[in-house]
DNA sequence: TGAGTATGTTCAG
DNA sequence: TGAACCTACTCAT
């Protein structure tokens, strides 16, 4: 699942895997043919991430900007690698690892300015550490806008997507058409260091974990085959809290889920 | 085989 | 606000 925590784990990957030696990097289906030609051979000095936002800084400057979008992934493979299968966008190929890239938004080559550019446009990104809570704070106070809104919002708080969207605003009670300016600061605190907390162990574990014990039965939801998820595309099922059944909509073009007794 | 679906962003109107 | 775009997968026919 592409949200903020998946990019940060393909961050760190990169840089074990690829990491100060050069990369072969090419385009089998041909849409990137121009950008990989630029970087193709350098060494990868770095891999970064911000937000949903993947970088890959290599010798000399140029930068490649991926975006996953919603179906973007990358598949990985020992070297040497089979043969492409699909329309792979962007191949890398290292010393014993090589990667593929499907489906982006976005596979671009960039210079340090552009680069600064897409970041400027971003909100603090909970998972690294020096995210300052007192930005997004300061935009939803003053907001109408609703809080469902507001949280995918990358320009508020950057790595949030439609599963932690849902299930954050579960977890503090909060109906996700509360308009901004109607949370007051602990509640958004709280939602803050919840957010901090949800999107580590996501890191830690590659994928989202939110349900607490005491709703699953007193099986930890990381365990195999256990929920997951409180609301994110549970709609006609009964709440794992009080049993209400859970709703979705659609918010600003995306599903919006959740529990109108448990939130308000 | 084809329809429907998905975790996201950007642009036109 | 709605549509376009990117790709792979599941399910129904």
């Amino acid at each position: 699942m592409p949200e903020g925590h998946t990019l940060h784990r393909l961050a760190r990957l990169h840089q074990r895997k690829f990491g100060g030696q050069p990369v072969g990097v090419s385009s089998p289906q041909g849409r990137f043919a121009d950008g990989a030609a630029i970087v193709d051979g350098r060494v990868l000095r770095r891999a970064s991430a911000y937000g949903k936002h993947l970088f890959h800084h290599y010798a000399g400057g140029p930068i490649v900007h991926v975006h996953l979008g919603l179906y973007g992934a990358f598949t990985d493979a020992e070297v040497p690698m089979p043969l492409p299968v699909g329309e792979v966008r962007m191949r890398m190929v290292g010393a014993d690892f090589g990667t593929d890239l499907r489906g982006p938004t976005a596979c671009e080559v960039l210079d340090e300015a552009q680069a600064d550019a897409v970041l400027a446009r971003l909100g603090p990104d909970p998972l690294r550490r020096d995210a300052d809570p007192a930005r997004p704070w300061k935009r939803i106070t003053k907001s109408q806008r609703q809080i469902g809104s507001l949280l995918m919002d990358q320009a508020v708080i950057a790595g949030v997507g439609n599963v932690y969207r849902n299930e954050l605003l579960f977890r503090h009670g909060i109906d996700p058409y509360r308009p901004g300016k109607a949370l007051d600061e602990a509640e958004f605190d709280a939602l803050w260091t919840d957010l901090v907390e949800l999107m580590r162990v996501g890191y830690a574990r590659g994928r989202i974990h939110v349900v607490r014990p005491e709703h699953d039965r007193g099986a930890p939801s990381y365990a195999p085959g256990r929920p997951r998820t409180y609301v994110y595309r549970r709609a006609g099922d009964a709440c794992r809290v009080c049993g209400t059944t859970v709703l979705t909509a659609v918010l600003e073009g995306r599903n919006v889920f959740w529990c109108p007794t448990c939130q308000r």
